[in-house]
DNA sequence: CGCAGGTTGAC
DNA sequence: TCAACCTGC
């Protein structure tokens, strides 16, 4: 009897456990299916960006699984109606998944394995998209889940090591479904009601093992070795280019791991030894967030520490707007944004510069820039982003330190863009304007401006805020919520 | 209980 | 130093 294999974020062949188990139990009769739902497609939170990933994967995985004899079964509906019928159409034994940890995801799987527990058929889940799952790793004294990343991340790594060394082969030939079972065609980004405006990167299955290896080939200039350092300099390729390919599985988390602890196992300077840790630790963080939010859900609503919602936020439309737009008048951010708005994409130094100037500078709640970023990002996952947007409010975890935390966009300007390349690359109207004044064009002496052709408050914006004082404003804020909700 | 530490900073 | 808190052992 075949076995449904139930694709979902993992969108691969290779080191896929629901998979590897299907295929095992059925002798390769798998039947392969992704389900198109329109409760996560019209959310409110999906983006025409990562809709059109998720499809241009779905192609791959499709042809991926041609080469070895079968082919992705496509479905759109409800899922436990479409996994009912399915059952019914090709007299499955059972259905195959790897698991998911938000809160929709639960419930959506927890009815599905119900149902098939009622009607004596498999249901089997597996752990695969997280290293250390959300249950995996408790305090020593209380067994309480982890607050505070530093101490999460000291007893994550032993457990995430071992699952390194867990890696499962693609299967090497599968048994088609029967051929009058049907399929829907994979739906043009149009037949979903989306329409895209921003370039988005090449994806599948062969192209995440590529930009893997590329990341960890160190003859290349920019590997994992260099990480530590290019990571902080948003104009240079440092980083991994792997966030939309973990977002939706093409590449396998522990195959990433398994990578970089190989390569600890060389004779690496400290420098580089550092890259290879830096880039580690950014795993860690994914897992981090992800058991972060399974067990305290309300952060998806709100500040994991409650008395941030006291806040009094400005929420001025119309700054919104000039945030959005790349408009700002702080060349950092706007370059940001505007490569955000282009390439659905932003580099992470930047997004921490963008994110507090949008909650601090412009006091404007911070699950406005949350759910900007996930419509307009190809790497959009609710987890990392709602994380990363706490973090940049101060708002999640017990160290939180808004005085701390007000970046200074000039200043990170100068620190991580000296010579503005990243600047110039998305602003062009400052393209022309010297080092010296890249960071802060309102700066120039007037005659400068004319001579340029680059008049501050006609052909580029005047800043919409004094950091200065935003900084007093931001602090003022953040005192009274805290006072005020002892 | 006491104590160390707290991703990414700014002034 | 800011200002002075919470986690986790």
């Amino acid at each position: 009897m075949p076995v449904i294999c139930w694709f979902r974020r993992d969108l691969r062949l290779t080191d896929h456990r629901a998979l590897y188990a299907a295929a095992e139990a059925s002798a390769g009769a798998v039947i392969p299916v992704f389900i198109l739902d329109d409760a996560i497609l019209h959310d409110g939170y999906v983006g025409a960006a990562l809709t059109a990933v998720t499809l241009a994967m779905l192609e791959a995985l499709n042809h991926d699984l041609q080469q070895l004899g079968s082919r992705l079964i496509v479905r759109h509906g409800q899922p436990l109606a479409e996994l009912q019928r399915l059952v019914s159409e090709t007299h499955a034994s059972g259905v195959y998944w790897n698991r998911d940890y938000l809160p929709y995801a639960i419930k959506r799987d927890t009815a599905v394995k119900q149902w098939l527990r009622e009607q004596g058929l498999q249901a089997h889940s597996f752990h695969d998209s997280v290293l250390v799952e959300p249950e995996g790793l408790k305090t020593k004294t209380e067994q309480k889940p982890y607050l505070v990343y530093g101490s999460y991340v000291k007893r994550w790594s032993e457990l995430a090591y071992h699952q390194a060394e867990q890696l499962v082969p693609a299967p090497s030939k599968l048994v088609a479904p029967p051929s009058d079972l049907a399929s829907l065609p994979i739906p043009a980004l149009a037949d979903l009601g989306f329409d895209l405006q921003q370039t988005i990167p090449q994806v599948g299955e062969a192209l995440a093992q590529q930009r893997l290896a590329q990341f960890f080939d160190r003859r290349r200039e920019l590997s994992v070795l260099k990480y530590a350092e290019a990571r902080e300099v948003p104009a240079e390729a440092g980083t991994s280019q792997l966030s939309v390919d973990l977002r939706m599985g093409t590449i396998s988390i522990r195959q990433c791991l398994k990578q970089a602890v190989d390569l600890l196992t060389e004779p690496l300077t400290a420098e580089q030894r550092q890259g290879v840790d830096t880039w580690i630790k950014e795993l860690a963080w994914r897992d981090y967030y992800t058991q972060l939010i399974y067990h305290n859900p309300h952060m998806l609503n709100g500040s994991l520490d409650p008395r941030y919602d006291q806040i009094e936020w400005r929420n001025d439309p119309t700054e919104f707007a000039a945030w959005q737009q790349g408009q700002t008048g702080y060349p950092i951010v706007d370059a940001g944004q505007r490569q955000l708005n282009q390439m659905a994409w932003m580099h992470n130094r930047v997004r921490m510069i963008s994110a507090s100037f949008l909650i601090k500078d412009l006091l404007i709640d911070w699950r406005w820039g949350e759910r900007y970023f996930m419509r307009k990002l190809c790497d959009a996952d609710i987890t990392a982003n709602n994380g990363g947007w706490q973090w940049a409010a101060g708002s999640s975890g017990p160290s939180a330190q808004p005085y701390f935390r007000i970046f200074n966009p000039i200043a990170q300007s100068k620190k991580h863009d000296p010579h503005g390349q990243y600047i110039r690359r998305f602003v062009p109207e400052l393209a022309n304007v010297p080092d010296r004044y890249i960071h802060e064009p309102w700066t120039m002496p007037p005659a400068l401006q004319a001579h340029l052709g680059c008049v501050i408050g006609r052909d580029y914006p005047a800043p919409i805020v004094d950091h200065g004082l935003a900084r007093e404003r931001a602090l003022n804020a953040y005192r009274t919520a805290l006072q005020t909700s002892e």
